[in-house]
DNA sequence: GAACAACCTCTTTTT
DNA sequence: GAGGTTGTTC
């Protein structure tokens, strides 16, 4: 009855077709999991189940994008574009504006971002007068969010002994404090950051009975794809809602759970069939995506990781080519040379360029491939980094923007009272928040009252004070205008643009021409047909959900972190910076349960490729502004070396022409093997001799006690109470410390 | 009190 | 390489 049907193999149909209750599928990459899921909506669809009770959830918008183009190839059904489709958070943040006056919010809430949050939480602790590198607003935000996402609010706190213990190590006693004042402080700006749009939503179906049973009554059937990955928050609401129905699909792979930084918990996929009932389970163990080599190379990675559920994965496609290792330099030769690789390939085997990846570790890493690509006329598009709308002059004028529609929110008041800068200083700043939290509101509400005579400042500040306010109130007028004429109002009164102007520096000019971008991406979305306020614009560039200028042709490398490429796949896939310190990140590196989570991370990118895998790394890199030397990372040799081949570059000589000739081979498979197996075995003898209670100083955590050693498989671990960062598991192979008693 | 320049600090990963 | 913080000047 429906053609797709040929392209899956039994046990795929299977999981399909059986559309009644809770199924959990756990299979390996490219197994065909998210082709299990867009057929399975075609099939729903199909079966005559209306789109709008339909619900698929991924994490990324980018997995959203492409899941949706994915049910565009295999269903004509015009139908299936009505279905509730996208990341948790738009999908809750949707919810939250339709219910948004049950929990104390009104529809126009601002969405902050993770500056914003860190942001407010530095200007607590300095209104506070706590010490700001024991109480790191960063830290301290990811503590706050971590909580969030475990459900855990300022009140659940006081039960939680174990965190607090915690934070009594790390001499943070006012935590609590914090965490009370920045939810005070979100709800009195009306508004959310990230996690609250996951909290908020649960809030709301534990409050609201009935509007829980509506959105039960609507969202009939669930998909969620990547549930490795969902936290505890999620996971709460999505049993919330499914339990009625018990219609809940899910799709997971253990072994690619990489964001557990973000309170992701594999617990939440494996106790699916304890929470739900008869719960059907369907395992696929067929690769469709990569050649035999890929397979078998990822497969021997992943085995060093302890925790996992064991599964077999095998293809039947093609045996492909080895894995390439190629050694550089520097972070610049790596770029330009990878770069030079793929442009002769594309032209060698006229290949797209949207057939080509470059995965990375870190944002940061992107700079040198770019200009490699860009000096070879080479089509690219960067991924996520940092984007345009967290461009600073972007951000000052989103901010305008966002008072606009939500003037309660004085993280964006704070932002741009003085920006450009008109003698309203921190002094003042000072003065007017005070009066607004005695008043207990907003500060805008406070400038726009009679109280801004009781403020107590200079007549010449004062004036300000009030042409401030009236520019504010005449662009509050526009709300209802459409986008573009709003931004041109705004960008007339405030002279941003001008300013910029006077002092035409290189980097002004080039924040004038973003701006200028912006204004023209608003002047787009104002000729849409709907969905076009400027709330819409708000919402959409908040959560990250910008439509990509569809000028912008298809045809491109594409660059993008690792985190990113999940569930993405690319016939050549370069892995650049292989380098111990950077991936695996130096910050993992101490902790084996996080030194495993990077092997997976690997293990996704080596994954995503359907022919061809490249690795690269640098002996040199420029990283703080110095350059750093680094080795290649130990992941690479954790790969059974009969599926790599490592080579090394001569510079000045031309790789196309005469492969044979420019990359030599360094050492042979059977060569390698030997002395990579060697090099593990005497790595892993590494045992120094320490002491209980020993005291020990730590490059980042510090000084600390050795309360525990554990010298079992020759890998010698010790846990450390570290006096600042509480206790530590550390490798003493990698960690770097000195004895001090 | 505000503005600007000079220093310091920290960069994992995402919504 | 961009934020915040500190120091100096107006
Ligand atoms: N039965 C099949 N026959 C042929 N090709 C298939 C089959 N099932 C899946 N594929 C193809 O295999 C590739 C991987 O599928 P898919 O992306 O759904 O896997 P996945 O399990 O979601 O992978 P990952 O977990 O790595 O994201 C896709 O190109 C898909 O079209």
């Amino acid at each position: 009855m429906h053609d797709n049907f040929s392209k899956l193999n039994s046990e795929q149909k299977n999981a399909v077709t059986c559309t009644d209750g809770p199924v959990m599928i756990i299979a390996g990459p490219g197994s065909g999991k998210t082709r299990v899921i867009t057929e399975r909506i075609a099939y729903l669809i199909q079966l005559g189940i209306p789109a709008q009770n339909i619900l698929a959830l991924t994490f990324t918008n980018k997995a959203a994008k492409e899941m949706k183009s994915r049910i565009h190839r295999i269903t004509e059904n015009a139908n299936a574009f009505s279905i509730w489709m996208g990341t948790f958070h738009s999908i809750f943040s949707k919810i939250l504006r339709k219910e948004a006056h049950r929990i104390k919010y009104t529809q126009y809430f601002t969405i902050y971002d993770n500056d914003d949050s860190v942001k407010i939480i530095r200007r607590i602790i300095k209104d506070l007068n706590l010490d700001k590198d024991i109480y790191n607003a960063k830290s301290v935000f990811a503590r706050i969010s971590f909580m969030k996402n475990n459900l855990i609010d300022s009140q659940k706190y006081n039960n939680e002994n174990e965190l607090i213990k915690q934070d009594l190590i790390n001499k943070r006693e006012e935590f609590k404090t914090i965490y009370e004042k920045y939810c005070n402080e979100c709800h009195k700006s009306n508004a959310m950051d990230f996690d609250d749009l996951l909290i908020k939503t649960h809030e709301l179906f534990k409050q609201n009975k009935n509007i829980l049973e509506h959105y039960q009554s609507i969202f009939k059937y669930i998909l969620i794809d990547e549930y490795q990955d969902t936290n505890k928050a999620q996971d709460t609401i999505i049993k919330q809602i499914g339990r009625q129905h018990q219609n809940v699909c899910i799709v997971g792979d253990d072994s690619q759970s990489i964001y557990s930084f973000r309170g992701a918990n594999i617990n939440n996929m494996l106790n699916f069939k304890m929470f739900y009932t008869n719960v059907k389970e369907f395992k696929l163990e067929q690769n469709y995506r990569s050649t035999k080599n890929i397979v078998n190379a990822a497969n021997s990675l992943i085995a060093k990781n302890k925790n996992k559920i064991e599964k077999t994965i095998f293809t039947e496609n093609k045996n492909g080519t080895k894995i390439k290792i190629l050694k550089y330099i520097n972070d610049r030769e790596e770029g330009d040379q990878i770069s030079d690789i793929i442009s002769k390939n594309i032209v060698k085997n006229n290949t797209k360029p949207s057939k080509y990846a470059v995965l990375y570790r870190t944002n940061s890493q992107s700079k040198v491939i770019e200009d490699g690509l860009r000096k070879r006329g080479i089509n690219y598009k960067i991924f996520g980094g940092l984007s345009f709308y967290q461009r600073k002059e972007i951000k000052d004028v989103m901010a305008y923007l966002k008072l606009i529609v939500n003037n309660n929110d004085n993280e964006s008041l704070i932002r741009i009272i003085n920006y450009p800068t008109r003698g309203i200083g921190p002094t003042t700043l000072d003065r007017i928040r005070k009066i607004s939290e005695q008043e207990g509101q907003s500060i805008w509400k406070t400038l726009n009252s009679p109280l801004i005579e009781d403020i107590n400042v200079q007549k010449k500040t004062r004036s300000r004070l009030t042409d401030f306010v009236h520019m504010m109130n005449q662009l509050l007028q526009l709300t209802d205008n459409n986008v573009f004429e709003i931004i041109e109002e705004l960008i007339a009164l405030t002279e941003i643009i001008h300013k910029l102007k006077e002092d035409p520096t290189d980097e002004n000019i080039n924040r004038v021409n973003n701006i200028g971008e912006l204004v023209n991406s608003m002047k787009m979305f104002s000729e849409r047909k709907n969905n076009n306020t400027l709330l819409d614009f708000i919402n959409e560039v908040s959560l990250d959900e910008t439509k990509d200028n569809e000028k912008t042709s298809e045809d491109y490398v594409s660059l993008m972190t690792i985190h990113q490429s999940k569930g993405l796949e690319f016939p050549h896939v370069y892995i650049v910076g292989l380098e111990t310190g950077l991936f695996p990140s130096q910050k993992s590196i101490q902790e084996p349960k996080l030194v495993e989570e990077e092997r997976r991370l690997f293990y996704v990118a080596i994954t995503r490729a359907i022919n061809e895998v490249v690795i690269s790394h640098a002996t040199n890199r420029f990283r703080f502004g110095t350059i750093t030397q680094s080795e290649k990372s130990f992941f690479i040799d954790e790969i059974n070396p009969l599926f790599i081949e490592e080579l090394t570059y001569n510079r000045g000589t031309d790789f196309l022409h005469n492969k044979k000739q420019e990359w030599k081979k360094r050492k042979t498979p059977p060569q390698l093997k030997n002395r990579n197996l060697r090099k593990i075995t005497t790595g892993m003898s590494h045992i120094m001799n320490l002491n209980i209670n020993q005291k020990i100083i730590h490059n980042i955590f510090g000084e600390g006690t050795i309360k525990k050693i554990d010298n079992s498989n020759g890998n010698q671990k010790i846990t450390v109470l570290f006096v600042k960062n509480g206790e530590k598991v550390l490798l003493t192979k990698f960690a770097k410390f000195k004895i001090i008693s």
